[in-house]
DNA sequence: ACACTACTATAACACTTGTTATTTTACTTG
DNA sequence: CAAGTAAAATAACAAGTGTTATAGTAGTGT
């Protein structure tokens, strides 16, 4: 009955994305997907009624980024929260620009830290769950205390101020359980 | 032997200034500038040979201001670096935009953050050496953690995931140095 | 008082943005 | 194959950006 669409809502949902990931959704333009999907502004605006509907889409799909990164993640750290600690710090080291969007960008927030990071799954109830098991008495006040530190180590590498390597991190996380939990360490 | 000028320099860097600390950087341009400071983009121009250098201009503005904030900021916590981490907290909340120029935005970063929050003074160097007076063992290290802290809850501000008051900020802070420090708490 | 000149305002240039009107293209259907 | 139609390309609009050329203005020195 009419011409058949060559350029899907993949296509545009994918490159602006990709575009993201390697130069921020500040560089996510009309124009500029266009060129990098081989194809001129109209079609973008055939499947979405404004750019701004495309940066949610693109948000939303970041969202979810994010999530399959941290399910992937290896867990090697035995304390709560390392682990959390470890994929969410390597996030904001390999995907600067996601974790910007993410977390950082506050103006349009469509999601809360909090929500982001329990995931579906529950991600953090499961930690505190586990720190509970191990027999932290206030494993709500724990969970805050850690989250406070990790996001710490994680903004700072974005402007260069962190730059532990994983080995070093999964120790500082570890140490900083314990210090928390109200471990007394001794000064070997 | 001509016009007097009328448009001052500290016209125009005030008012940028002013404007980044209510609606960020991002937004002082030439034109928006100029209406503010009730001229035209020219004089602008005269004093500034580019946006650039008035960007720049209001950034070490904005060094200056932080500077003062926290020479100026009550000095109620007794634990090394609760002083440091309050005032620090408190400038990310209450001068989001600065704060964001200042510690966030990494891209065209000019000073490094050991350096903006050590300042003239050396307010780090003199931290670290009140925590080695008190007998704590590694006092760098714990610079160090207690300032992965201390950011993580001032970026937990911008984005509007830390509301804890200044009372309980303080409490968070000192205990926080306590267990980093290795001094085990009885569990009243 | 007049001429000179530095400062300011106006206007324009070249560019980028989101968005839309118009035209061309290519496929499906009768 | 011809007609119709939806998709894509081209081009344009309106607004915003930094920056600069031009014109006007107000004060100073002779």
């Amino acid at each position: 009955m009419a011409r058949k669409e060559v350029i899907t809502i993949e296509n545009i949902l994918d490159t602006a994305f990709a575009m993201t990931r390697t130069e921020g959704v500040s560089n996510v333009t009309a124009r500029r997907v266009a060129a990098k999907a081989g194809c001129s502004t109209q079609p973008i605006f055939r499947v979405y009624r404004s750019m701004e509907e495309l940066w949610t889409a693109v948000y939303l799909k970041a969202v979810d980024f994010f999530q399959d990164y941290y399910s992937l993640y290896p867990r090697t750290g035995k304390t709560p929260f390392s682990n959390l600690g470890m994929a969410y710090i390597a996030f904001a080291r390999e995907e600067k620009h996601l974790f910007e969007l993410l977390f950082v960008t506050g103006v349009e927030q469509k999601k809360s830290m909090y929500e982001l990071l329990n995931g579906e799954k529950g991600n953090v109830v499961y930690e505190v769950n586990r720190a509970a098991a191990m027999g932290c008495p206030a494993p709500g006040d724990l969970f805050m205390k850690m989250w406070i530190f990790i996001h710490g180590a994680a903004c700072m590498t974005l402007t260069g101020d962190y730059d532990l390597s994983d080995v070093e991190t999964l120790e500082l996380l570890e140490r900083s359980y314990e210090a928390f939990a109200g471990e007394k360490r001794s000064e070997e």
